[in-house]
DNA sequence: CAATAGGATGGAT
DNA sequence: ATCCATCCTATTG
């Protein structure tokens, strides 16, 4: 009842996404510096990294760092290619970007990684060619993987040709958040996916000198994954590694706005995405622990589109699930701790 | 200081 | 009416 003018701090000012997005909150070096502290989140790349290891590819090198210090999105892998002009034909648009101030911090898809249906010339059966294709099919899945993610929670599909202007900034937003690129997003209003398809590294150049190429060249990386999988449910119906994902994909786009509790669930069944921000304790009882309570936030504003989204926020709406007994404090309270009452 | 608990209010659906 | 989002006060470790 009082003043409505009461809150001109946190939202009133800014109608879209404030620049303040992905800033301060989680110390940058806390990811690209520290090698260690990345227990949980090793689970599901570490036997492709172990495997890669005893073989002992000659040519490729796969920048495990790349892979897990990219937060949210470990698909950005560096395969680097250092052997013979043997090169693989792949005919994807993936452009290369260099990165520019902070290697690590700009994980491109680097090479012809992404290439499917390799020509399998020559059946020479040479363990290399083999490896070589199970390097790619595991960046392929995990691209794949990792798309799906990002449009289970941008609520957007997965095939920026379809995009409206809406969701081109979400898009933005998104990846910009995800890689602390400068924000770009105001040199790209009004434009719809197809807009965004059309232009060149050029053009994203010129609306974002800053990030453009950056920009441009992860959604090629976004067409490409689109392309593909067209490409797969057209032609036979053969199914590969990461493809599975995506036919299960389209459980998201119910209409429905999602609850809280939700997208919890989806945040703990992506460990490998988001395991370093939220975590089953004991799965079983449903228990969990939020690990980075303002990068849990952070993404919950996304999803919701509130950018003003905080964790006093967040927790509010957990505990109104305590009377409804959707969620409960566990019976040995802790810091962050929360138990699902209903555990799947 | 950050987390926790819960009341009040207003907005969206 | 439900589900938050926001704001706030008080308490706690």
């Amino acid at each position: 009842m009082s003043s409505p003018g009461e809150s001109l701090s946190s939202e009133g000012s800014s109608p879209l996404f404030p620049s303040r997005l992905g800033l301060p909150e989680s110390p940058l070096g806390d990811r690209t510096g520290a090698g260690a502290g990345m227990a949980w989140e090793m689970e599901d790349t570490k036997p492709c990294m172990e495997a890669l290891e005893h073989r002992g590819l000659p040519g490729l090198h796969l920048s495990c760092f790349d892979m897990l210090f990219t937060e949210d999105s470990t698909w950005l892998v560096k395969v680097t290619e250092a052997s013979s002009g043997q090169a693989c034909p792949v005919p994807l648009p993936i452009t290369r970007t260099e990165p520019r101030e902070e290697p690590e911090q700009c994980p491109v898809i680097d090479s012809q990684a992404l290439g499917l249906s390799p020509g399998l010339e020559g059946q020479e059966g040479q363990e290399e060619e083999r490896s070589l294709e199970q390097v790619q099919s595991m960046v392929v899945g995990e691209v794949l993987k990792d798309i799906e993610t990002a449009c289970k929670l941008l609520n957007i599909i997965p095939d920026p040709i379809e995009w409206s202007s809406g969701n081109v900034q979400k898009w933005l937003l998104w990846t910009e958040h995800l890689y602390r690129l400068p924000q770009a997003g105001k040199a790209f209003q009004e434009l719809t996916g197809k807009d965004l398809c059309a232009m060149s590294e050029e053009d994203f150049r010129q609306r974002s000198p800053q990030c453009g190429d950056t920009l441009h060249a992860h959604l090629d990386i976004w067409k490409s994954a689109a392309w593909m999988k067209e490409r797969c449910s057209v032609g036979d119906s053969k199914i590969t590694g990461g493809d599975e994902l995506w036919l299960e994909a389209d459980s998201s786009c119910s209409g429905q706005p999602i609850h809280l509790w939700q997208f919890l669930r989806e945040l703990l069944l992506k460990p490998h995405n988001y395991g370093r921000c939220i975590r089953w304790l004991n799965k079983e009882k449903g228990i969990f622990k939020i690990e980075d309570s303002a990068h849990v936030a952070r993404l919950w504003g996304l999803r919701k589109n509130r950018p003003a989204m905080n964790y006093d926020k967040l927790s509010r709406s957990i505990r109104q699930y305590y009377k409804k007994g959707i969620i409960r404090k566990p019976d040995v309270s802790q810091r962050l701790v929360y138990q699902f009452v209903h555990p799947v």
